[in-house]
DNA sequence: ACGGTCGTTCGACGATGTCGAACGCCGTGC
DNA sequence: GCACGGCGTTCGACATCGTCGAACGACCGT
């Protein structure tokens, strides 16, 4: 691509290939995925080792993304005044649900979770911080939809793919479910982007009362819907409750 | 550097700029920091937004690092067994101490916290997750600089600089205080990282019983020490059996 | 209206990134 | 014990690509 640097498009594109795999890479493989000579793949990885970006298990000498790359990602977050402002919201959220709670923001075509307080219990759980959730197919993503023009202009350009068998691909279907999260101020998603997962999510608004964000909780459908699969309302209220709380933290509602 | 990717370096000296800086940072600043024509910080930057690395604010055309970022940083970290590992029994020992704790790995010349759990209490904190400690001055970087040799040669390496006026920069004495650390089973920081702030951690073991990492708490002196600024004994042992708890995990103390 | 600053674009040029070949080490099979 | 294959690493040649200076358009302050 002109204009672009090609090696750093090429360092990004080993991040990737490094951060998705489940157990430390071989520096073979991550050549030969990319289509690169292993001189070149060599090159690339000792810098990113030398800039802390990629760490090299000196025995096997197998490559994974180093925790020097947090030093960067982690005080970025922080200085997102939305995710400090939520994490005492969120906790208390998780205390009374009893729920895995996540914050999320607009980012490209999906909400990014920022934040994600497990849920208070001792079951194994995997943290989801950083990953991309679908708009048109996630409690989160659709109380963006339904306040955000910028996420409804992502979900067209992007389209509506489908997930499961529940998620709603048909734009009219869901124009009318993103009319009723803006009546009744919460969104629900139960098995639209995971089977055996439900969540419900409010809008976080700004002092300007824009929504910049959502919160919601997720669990078993049995946690959060009643036996024909409807939501609680109780669980909703006390979900809609986090995220007023939260939005006065961010000014909403103030006097200027 | 020969056998280095200048460019890749580059792109990572912008990205730990961006890191660093509290706000969204202009592209003239970026290339005067680092002494790079606007051209060539503009084509980097690009590059930078494009792979999802770097924000640009589209009515300021300032620049910050994006939450994309924390795409690779999370999941990754999340493939650490021990911070999987390690997250049920901090969230225990900060409802039981009622303070901070931390979870920490050598990293470098440093001990980076790799979770944190915020004391359980409603006054703002800060996430110092992804924050590198220094290693003679931090409860969390003495219990590593106590147990792992590459910890000492990377000490030895860098020095010892004063943090706080009651910061440890005498070898012979550090060398008396990690004896001690060795023998009792845990670390003391009293206001020897930062003013008013004081740390105990104890080892995190493998299977194989080495020490990987940290786990402590941290807060006012006053909280974690008696009068005369002694460690409060129930406190350490509320730390050493938490990092146990975390060791067993790990597969430490079974039969092969 | 004008001047200054900034982000962006563009083309020339040479510095650097890339690749193929080779090397050393290690593990495996015979 | 030896040979062989695979892998990470090193090196030098070459041409591709990254860099920079100049210029442009937009915006802001005076």
């Amino acid at each position: 691509m002109p204009g672009r640097v090609q090696s750093v498009e090429r360092a990004a594109a080993i991040l990737q290939v490094l951060a998705s795999e489940a157990q430390p890479t071989p520096l073979h493989h991550l050549a030969s995925a990319l289509g690169l000579a292993k001189g070149t793949a060599h090159g690339l990885l000792q810098t990113l080792k030398d800039v802390g970006f990629v760490d090299q298990d000196e025995e096997s000498g197998l490559y994974a993304v180093g925790v020097g790359l947090l030093q960067l990602a982690a005080p970025a977050l922080d200085h997102n005044e939305l995710r400090s402002r939520a994490i005492n919201w969120a906790d208390a959220l998780a205390s009374r649900t009893h729920l895995a709670v996540h914050v999320g923001t607009l980012e490209g075509a999906g909400v990014v979770v920022v934040h994600h307080v497990f849920r208070p219990d001792s079951r194994p759980q995997t943290l989801v911080t950083g990953t991309s959730f679908p708009l048109h197919a996630s409690a989160l993503g659709k109380v963006l939809l339904a306040h955000d023009p910028r996420a409804m202009r992502a979900a067209m350009a992007s389209g509506l793919e489908s997930h499961t068998y529940r998620t709603v691909v048909d734009w009219p279907a869901l124009q009318r479910q993103l009319a009723d999260v803006r009546d009744v101020g919460w969104a629900a998603d139960v098995e639209e982007r995971e089977p055996g997962v439900a969540a419900l999510a409010a809008p976080v608004r700004d002092r300007s009362g824009y929504v910049v964000a959502a919160i919601g909780v997720e669990g078993a459908p049995d946690e959060l819907c009643d036996a024909r699969s409807r939501p609680l309302v109780s669980v909703a209220g006390h979900v809609t409750d986090a995220a007023r709380a939260v939005s006065r933290e961010l000014g909403h509602g103030r006097r200027p």
